[in-house]
DNA sequence: ACAAAAGTGTTGGAGATACACCCATGA
DNA sequence: TCATGGGTGTATCTCCAACACTTTTGT
C-alpha cells in the first residue's frame, strides 16, 4: 500500500518522482601511471561489432532497500566483478540536466524502466592497487578496463566531470589521510610510492625529503627482499603494516 | 549474463521511486558559542498548544527542475528567510531507514503528498555570523531559531547524525580553508576569534601564538575602534577584508 | 662501458610550541 | 580594590626546501 500509484492525492508521480544512482570512480596504480576503470555499456544479448556504445564509469540505480554504501559496493561488483574495495562517498551530483545528450537517452531506454526520469547520483571513489584486480564485465558492461587518467575519452552522461571531482577530492584526503595506501601494491619500492605522490599530487618531490619523510611512517616498513628483473639498481621492497 | 538480480530491463521498477532532499546544518557564533539553526515543525493553521511537534534542521525536498545547490538556497530561504549565505554540500544520506519513527511518519503526513516514500537526502553545512541573521520561521517552520550546540535536543529523522556530519567536515574545512571568516561578525576582537577556533577545533589554543599567527593574515585588520561596556579592558576591533 | 634508476646528508630558514606577567575597565 | 579578559616577547625545536654525487644491476 505504500508508494506511488496507489496514492490518493493524484497522478502526476512522473515529475515529483527521481531516481538514486551511484557512480564508482575507482582509481588505480599499476607503479606507472593513475587509471580509472571504466566500462563499455553494452547489454549481453547485443552485437558489440558497433564501436558506438558509450564508456562510462560504473555505476547505476540504488535499489529501494538497499543504502548508499552498500549500493555502491554492489553495483561495482556487478558490473566488474571487483569486490571488498575501499569506497567511499565523496559527492552528490544532481543537477537537472545531468543527462540529456541524445545517445545517453538512447542507451537509459535500453535499460531503464524509467528513462526519463530524472537522475540524482552519488558519487564514490576508491583505490586500488591495479595490479590486484582484474575487471571481469558483466550485467550491462561488455568491457571493464583500466584506462590511464590521460587518455580518458569523452564519457557517458556527466562522468567526466564525476571523475574530475573524484580526483579532486582523492587529492585532498591523500594529504591529509592516509588514504594512499590503498592504491599500492603488496610490496613497493620508494619509487613507486614517490612516483604514486607525485601524479596524485601533480607536482614533482624531491627524492631525499620524500624518503626521508617515508623514515618517519611507522606503517611502512623494509622487506627482506629486492627488485628483480630490471635493468638497473634493484630497489628494496616495503610493505604497508597497519598500525594499531 | 551473469550474477545480477537485475534483469536488462533493471530492477524490480514498483517502488523503486524516491524523493530527494536537502537538509542545511547552519552553524552559527555569537561571540561565545557555536549555535545551530534549528526550526519546529509545524503548520502555519494549527494549534501550536501541544508541544508534540518536533525540531529539525531546515530541509525539505528538491523541486523536479532544481539543482541541489540551487534547492539548499531556496529552502533555507522558505522555511527561516536567511539567504545569501554560503552553503557547502557536504553529505549524502541515504539509509533506507533513516525514517523510521512514528512521529516523523505522522508530520510527514500532513506536508507530503507520498509520505512513505523513500527520501534520500543531501547535508549542506553553512556558516554565519550570528548576529547578522535573524531567522523568521514561514511555510512548515513555525519557529526558527539558533540553538547551541551543546544543547540540542533530539530531533526529527536522522538530523542528529547530519549535524554530527556537519561539524565534523566543517572542523575540515576550517582547518584548510578559510571558511571560518564566514562565521565571525563584521567586527570581532581576537578573543573571539580564537575562541570560534577554539570551540570548532574541540581544544585550547596558546593566546600569544594564536595572535602571532593572526598578525600574519592580510586579511584581518585592525579597525579604529574598541570594545566598549564590557567590564573589562576594552579589546581592540578587527574585520575581515577579502584579499584580491 | 653504458644506461637507468637506487640510494644517501647537510644546511638554512620558517613556522610551531612553550611559557608568565602587566594593563585597562566596570562594579 | 578587585575581578575579568586584553595584551605582549623570547628561546627552542621541528619541519621543510634546496641541493649532487656514488652505487648496482642488465645489456
Amino acid at each position: 500500500m505504500n508508494t506511488t500509484s496507489s496514492s490518493p492525492l493524484g497522478p502526476d508521480v512522473r515529475s515529483l518522482t527521481f531516481d538514486v544512482s551511484v557512480d564508482n570512480v575507482v582509481f588505480g596504480f599499476d607503479g606507472e601511471e593513475l587509471q580509472v576503470l571504466l566500462i563499455r555499456q553494452g547489454l549481453p544479448g547485443e552485437d558489440m561489432g558497433a564501436e558506438r556504445f558509450h564508456m562510462a564509469v560504473p555505476g547505476d540505480l540504488i535499489l529501494p532497500e538497499e543504502g548508499l554504501d552498500e549500493a555502491a559496493a554492489r553495483i561495482l561488483s556487478n558490473l566488474t566483478s571487483i569486490k571488498d574495495i575501499y569506497l567511499k562517498q565523496f559527492h552528490a551530483f544532481g543537477a537537472p540536466d545531468r543527462v540529456f545528450d541524445e545517445k545517453d537517452r538512447e542507451w537509459l531506454t535500453k535499460i531503464r524502466r524509467y528513462p526519463n526520469r530524472r537522475v540524482v547520483t552519488v558519487g564514490y571513489y576508491s583505490l586500488v592497487a591495479l595490479e590486484d584486480y582484474r575487471p571481469k564485465p558483466s550485467s550491462f558492461a561488455s568491457r571493464a578496463e583500466w584506462c590511464p587518467l590521460a587518455d580518458i575519452p569523452t564519457l557517458a552522461f556527466d562522468h567526466n566531470s564525476i571523475i574530475k571531482a573524484g580526483l579532486e577530492k582523492l587529492r585532498e584526503d591523500v594529504v591529509h589521510n592516509n588514504i594512499i595506501f590503498e592504491l599500492l601494491p603488496e610490496k613497493f619500492t620508494l619509487g613507486q610510492f614517490q612516483r604514486l605522490h607525485e601524479i596524485i599530487l601533480g607536482k614533482a618531490l624531491d627524492k631525499r625529503n620524500f624518503r626521508k619523510n617515508v623514515k618517519r611512517m611507522a606503517e611502512v616498513v623494509p622487506l627482506d627482499e629486492k627488485q628483480a628483473g630490471v635493468l638497473h639498481k634493484p630497489a628494496q621492497l616495503y610493505t604497508y603494516r597497519r598500525q594499531d
